[in-house]
RNA sequence: CGGGACGUGGCGCAGUCUGGUAGCGCGCUUGACUGGGGGUCAAGAGGUCGCAGGUUCAAGUCCUGUCGUCCCGACCA
């Protein structure tokens, strides 16, 4: 391509409306356009780049034995009602009424097809000779998301490749799970990604039912807990603490149990200041409301409750934090001064609350803290749960390490489904006896979007984006000095010529302008080889050889520039593939 | 949904407090010079200041409303 021919309004300075790398440099090197939050255009660049990580998602999906269909993106409502989906997914479902003729008709947008899939998988299974496959698409998702946000990272329409797997047995699943977790690897791996594939809420399967594939960015939305010493990874919302079972007992030396004035303070740090203590001293109790029962939930002053803990030890379909009524209601005090000590509802407590000894409290009354707390002779606990956030520093569940923070964007997650959909939706099929199953399921996506935003969140300079060669827009990019010059032009063209013909992806930046300009530009939109050719250069008999991340050109006679160019980028594709898993 | 910020040529911004001829840089057009890391000079084009209403002799500027975008938080199969 020509770029006289295409489209690439590149950007000198940074758009006001982007704040994350990614975002900048996809605005500025010309690859995307904004049409409102959370929804961007594609230019050529961008989609070229797109187009690239889809073949390479698509090759691997064939590799593993996924079967390509292409689902409808819209959708009638019933299925998602008949599934409970309409309700769990909220605000987030994009649907609408549509009249046709007298009738009306309820339809959604698609945010991700288990329904349509499984519904599809009821009408066309019927005996477990038919079983298993795995069914994939890549195809427009729509979310109405309440804050899109992070430029290209969290929109409202995103493509995104899905698969379903349909099998007969545990076995079986656990197969096809293991093909795509392999697949993703190879995925993510070729894309020119650091990934991290980490554990992740499983939900009703448990055990290593769930993988999220992060890429680790300072702007990652999902916060990860890893081991550097082990290879422990995992989601924030279910990492282990790696926390010993303490013994519960009254400590030694209880101070006595003291009530304390502590007007107006109801959070741990007024508290803690006011009574000149670390917040490490304090107990946190946070009142949810569990299936509509209030319960009472401990954690360490210092420490962060995490809902799916706590949901998964009080066995809770639902859980949300107490209304302030509720509140009232057990604690008999405004909402800040709970405590355990003669508390109107049952009590859970993380390891790490009865090790306080002569802990602070709320003392269930308004404007008062006790001081002095400790268990079993203030208030009472059988057991201790793990119930909070694993922090910085806390030991790793798996080995002697010490567990670290890191932030991540998703781009990749896998799921043992199970029979949840196939139940609601009956996808049944007979076995040998003619006894009849709901079909066990898993599901994979990928985020391809989100490929493309990722590299650009981790691979850039200051002066723009550094592509791998696998997914870049271009592999080459030939500059010629000065198009006025005919010898360079027609070395230029040639060079083009052949090496177009021989199968590279070549732009020609054969624009009127200054040298400085078109290397500036060259740059941000981060071509991984660049061939110059100059008249200084062809006196010699010499054109430029340049990959993005080099610091200088290596110069290269003409007559060999070519060759030269297709057994560099042969070289670069080997260095490439060499980090694949097999 | 709670909190905050911002809407002025294609892009980045000043001007708003204190009402009085709409400005700067980049980009764009034409010409000349220049020609290896976003050139120089000259001459131009381009904006009903997000929108609506109000106050005023007079509104980019003050008031009310509304729409949009971004950031923090909540939410996120």
């Amino acid at each position: 391509m020509r770029w006289s021919q295409t489209l690439i309004p590149t950007i000198k300075e940074v758009p006001s409306d982007a704040e994350v790398p990614s975002h900048q440099l996809m605005l500025r090197a010309g690859l995307i356009r904004q049409l409102m939050a959370g929804a961007y255009t594609y230019l050529p660049l961008g989609y070229r780049a797109l187009r690239k990580a889809e073949a390479i998602v698509r090759q691997e999906m064939e590799r593993a034995g996924a079967i390509e269909i292409h689902m409808p993106a819209l959708q009638p409502i019933e299925l998602f009602e008949r599934t409970g989906r309409r309700e769990a997914f909220g605000n987030v479902l994009i649907n609408f009424d549509l009249k046709r003729g007298d009738r009306r008709v309820h339809l959604a947008l698609g945010p991700t097809h288990e329904e349509v899939v499984t519904d599809l998988v009821s009408k066309v299974v019927t005996t477990y000779k038919q079983l298993p496959f795995t069914l994939y698409q890549i195809q427009t998702k729509f979310r109405n998301e309440e804050r899109p946000r992070f430029g290209v990272l969290r929109t409202s329409e995103f493509l995104m490749k899905d698969a379903y797997s349909f099998s007969t047995s545990v076995e079986q699943l656990n197969d096809a799970y293991d093909a795509m977790y392999a697949a993703y690897c190879r995925i993510f791996a070729r894309c020119g990604l650091e990934y991290l594939p980490v554990e992740a809420e499983s939900g009703p399967i448990g055990g290593d039912a769930s993988h999220e594939f992060m890429v680790p960015a300072g702007n990652g939305e999902d916060t990860i807990v890893r081991c550097p010493k082990c290879s422990y990874a995992a989601n924030m919302e279910r990492a282990d603490t790696g926390r010993q079972l303490p013994a519960i007992g009254q400590p030694a030396d209880c101070a006595e149990l003291t009530k304390v004035d502590t007007p107006n303070a109801t959070s741990i740090e007024q508290v803690s200041r006011m009574l000149n203590c670390e917040p490490s001293q304090l107990v946190k109790t946070l009142i949810y409301s569990a299936d509509g029962k209030p319960t009472a939930v401990l954690v360490r002053g210092d420490h962060e409750a995490n809902e799916g803990k706590v949901r998964r030890a009080l066995g809770a379909a639902s859980l949300e934090l107490a209304d302030e009524d509720t509140i009232r209601e057990v604690t008999g005090a405004p909402v800040g001064f709970a405590g355990p000590v003669g508390i109107k509802c049952p009590i859970i407590a993380d390891h790490d609350v009865p090790q306080i000894v002569n802990a602070v409290t709320g003392a269930n009354a308004a404007d008062a803290h006790y001081t002095g707390v400790n268990v079993g002779r203030d208030y009472q606990l059988d057991t201790t749960f793990d119930l909070r956030d694993a922090d910085n520093g806390d030991p790793c569940p798996r080995c002697d390490g010490t567990l670290e923070h890191v932030h991540g964007i998703e781009v990749g997650h896998v799921f043992k489904l199970g029979t949840k959909y196939s139940k609601s939706l009956d996808a049944v099929y007979i076995d040998e006896k003619e006894d009849r199953h709901p079909i066990i399921m898993g599901c994979y996506g990928i985020g391809v979007n989100r490929i493309i935003a990722s590299l650009c969140e981790t691979r850039y300079d200051d002066n723009g984006i550094v592509w791998p060669l696998s997914i870049a827009p271009y592999e080459l990019l030939i500059i010629p000095l000065n198009i006025e010059d005919e010898e360079v032009m027609s070395v230029a063209n040639r060079c083009y010529d052949e090496l177009t013909a021989a199968g590279v992806d070549v732009l020609l930046d054969d624009r009127k302008a200054r040298p400085g300009f078109k290397f500036k530009d060259a740059d941000l939109i981060g071509i991984p080889l660049r061939l110059v050719i100059g008249g200084k250069g062809l006196q010699e008999g010499q054109v430029e050889l340049k990959w993005r991340w080099a610091d200088g050109p290596d110069k290269v006679p003409v007559d060999s520039a070519v060759s030269e160019v297709l057994s560099q980028l042969d070289a670069q594709r080997k260095a490439e593939a060499e980090k694949v898993p097999q």
